[in-house]
DNA sequence: GAGTGGTCTAGACCACGGT
DNA sequence: CCGTGGTCTAGACCACTCC
């Protein structure tokens, strides 16, 4: 296998990550960028374009005229998956997350879907309905399309126990680059209000998501309806 | 009052988007690195950070080997502060956006909010109420909570024709770091329905907003109510 | 080979916080 | 005052893409 010969400042990420996640306690003082230049025996630019990565990935925060000190690890941003993910979610809350696969089924295009999905008419593409339940109460339902070119061979035991990012990841090695949202507010239906056990007409979160992977195709098209009286939805923004 | 004197690379961020967003096309080409350093008579490390920004931004992508481009401006991300600022988000639909302040207050923390906001019982807090639109037709109410210590001497003069966050920067030196939001729909109570138009019982998205800046201070915690038939909230995650 | 972005150096001055 | 991070310069070499 090619190695990959990792650049300077990489390397010393690396170096900087283990040492605060082995060592150092949230708000310990780091060395200065000056410091760590000797330490290292980089140039100071060297050091700042590792110690940007670090503060960006939420890592570290740093005060002008005082120093560049461990973030509390608890209320760092985990990767984007995390933000959007319900199973993730739950947890965080301390809820016990469960998905009914209510079914999967093989389709083809309609026309709102190939402007949406930005696929040409009558493309294969996989429907999945989903109930998600925190500690057995039911919260959202989840229509979800995915593009069949991409996820060939696509089965219900492989969505049974996995969520669906991870079986992106593991079986199809599709890592997710972008995710954009849309939420706004309704009444639901009668037949989601079943589905959901809330009375017919009671407030609900409509939620879209569109889901690009690194190479810019949609992997996935969600729309989400959340009882409003349960379902709160969390999005964390980090200015980078 | 005290000017806040730009840097150079924010200078140029500056120029740059404008450049973009006014005369240019997705995939058009940006001048290289070096020919912008003889453009703005900067050095090219100066363009590099301007550069990096407008990356992360979404405003350009970049190819080793080939040059820099405009990015898509449809599917484009924008920073942090348009990723939950009204006035941009309307910007971006197409639609006029327009803010009434409805009135500007001092307060005490009361209890629920010392524990928001993570101060002390009675700290002397702005509150202030504004009531957005877009192309005229109400669209929703905004709660805002300042801590005063912060925002001394924060006036409805300031806060008349510029958004919040661009008084926070220009007035007050404040850089955002980080925002955490909540979603979730209900319906909405007699006095809101009458300012936003709409019939009682309507639904409406609820949003609540706690954003922190570089010193990891709470700058501001505020309660939206938006109407559901009209109000649709877009957020964007990267993975970085 | 020419041009691009990516990495790196060794300096410099500034703004800020604490002593 | 000193030490910190923030900004900035004027170079350099590398890896990559296209011709």
């Amino acid at each position: 296998m090619r190695q990959y010969k990792m650049s300077l400042y990489e390397q010393i990420i690396d170096l900087l990550q283990d040492k605060i996640t082995r060592k150092m306690q949230p708000d310990d003082k780091l060395p200065s960028e000056r410091e760590l230049s000797k330490t290292y025996g980089v140039s100071r630019n060297t050091i700042r374009l590792a110690l940007d990565k670090l503060l960006r990935s939420g890592y570290i925060y740093r005060k002008r005229g005082q120093g560049t000190f461990v973030a509390n690890q608890k209320e760092h941003l985990a990767d984007l998956s995390s933000s959007y993910s319900f199973t993730e979610q739950m947890k965080s809350l301390g809820r016990v997350p469960n998905t009914e696969l209510i079914y999967l089924a093989s389709m083809e295009a309609s026309k709102v879907l190939t402007e949406s999905m930005n696929l040409s008419l009558g493309a294969p593409l996989y429907k999945l309905k989903r109930l998600r339940c925190a500690d057995g109460i039911p919260m959202l339902i989840e229509r979800t399309f995915l593009p069949a070119e991409i996820f060939q061979g696509l089965t219900s035991e492989r969505l049974a126990n996995h969520s669906l990012y991870s079986v992106m990841k593991r079986d199809y090695q599709i890592e997710i680059e972008r995710a954009d949202e849309s939420f706004y507010a309704s009444l639901i239906n009668r037949k989601d209000a079943k589905r959901l056990n809330v009375p017919k007409g009671s407030p609900c979160l409509n939620v879209q998501r569109i889901t690009y992977d690194r190479q810019h195709r949609i992997v996935e098209y969600t729309m989400s309806v959340a009882r409003g009286d349960q379902f709160i939805y969390e999005v964390h923004h980090v200015n980078s």
